[in-house]
DNA sequence: TATGGAACCATACAGTCGTATGGAAACCAT
DNA sequence: ATGGTTTCCATACGACTGTATGGTTCCATA
């Protein structure tokens, strides 16, 4: 029998990752239904992922690694309040993308509280991040700190806006940043 | 044979269910685990719970009961920046207790992300904390909206303290509510 | 003390999970 | 063309899961 074999990159499989945890929550993204969803056999998941955990770590450092790169896109050179502005505003869910990905993103920090490889991979993407807003700060006094509660904060935002009864429309969160900005700049 | 039953409230159960879901997740918080943790059958569970999904909406309900109550016994006659202060350090992870509460509770604000009944539970809470912090906020322009970011924002900060590499110490928590209250009022 | 309902238990069922196994198909260097 | 490696599939296994069933114990009330 003639067989075609799909192109399964494991970006697929965690593109096909992110698709059912946006919609259905972490806990329906099983192997089988991930999967199916790429149009694969299971042994091909297996393939490209040993375990379910490395499926789910490759996925969740995926995720990451996209925040991080429209971060690192930034101009850093932008005066202060725009710099902070930009940097922080990738962090919000303001268009169906990131909406999905907070929502995603949601998922895996939860997630994160019980499972060690994907602690990791928060931990250190938490340190980054507020090392970014640390520098996008500049030479203000109590920079790391007021990095630490800001990004707390835009994440808070963040949450907020995607859930249920969290009552923070589109045009609200961008009101609100620029507010958390004036005061904290 | 002659037995002695267990004093087996709804109430008991839902404290294990804290237990488990604190040390190991909401995930490992199954019937079968909550019984053994409240040390009855299985059969005890489903008399008080007939699904596993009531059992998660009476165990949330009662944990957001819970915070409810605390923040209803603050003073509003206190002025402005004490009440709002004292209102919002209920929603921070300050002490043991609290810190077990926001693990939990983060625990099922993921997962009302894909429960309707947990979501609507989720959703009534979000709003009387909302209407409560707007209260507190007194006759300030733009309370509802000042109330919506501080809110988000403190909730943000809780969820960074609990979080693996959040890196946000107990006193590092207060200041930045205070710095956050001061900012903003 | 008889009786009915509430509380609780032991067990079983079908379904889903992650993972292991053995093989087939495709590709590639020789 | 051939042998080896990578890629992928079909299937099976044991360990769970939530829930249903039927029975037992307890307790209040009559």
């Amino acid at each position: 029998m003639v067989r075609q074999y799909a192109a399964t990159s494991p970006e697929a499989l965690t593109e096909a990752l992110f698709d059912v945890a946006a919609e259905s929550g972490l806990d329906a993204a099983t192997v089988r239904v991930v999967a199916a969803r790429a149009g694969v056999s299971i042994g091909a998941v297996q393939h490209h992922f040993a375990t379910k955990d490395q499926m789910y770590a490759a996925a969740f450092a995926a995720l990451v690694a996209r925040v991080r790169a429209r971060i690192g896109r930034v101009d850093l050179t932008a005066p202060l309040p725009e710099r902070l502005l930009t940097v922080l505003a990738e962090l919000l869910p303001l268009d169906k993308a990131r909406t999905r990905e907070a929502r995603v993103m949601a998922a895996f920090a939860a997630r994160a509280a019980t499972s060690p490889s994907l602690a990791a991979i928060q931990a250190a993407q938490l340190a980054e991040i507020r090392a970014e807003l640390t520098e996008a700060l500049g030479d203000l006094d109590h920079a790391e700190q007021r990095a630490a509660v800001l990004f707390a904060a835009v994440d808070g935002l963040a949450l907020h806006a995607v859930s249920s009864g969290g009552g923070l429309k589109r045009h609200q969160l961008t009101a609100a940043l620029e507010e958390l900005v004036r005061r904290f700049v």
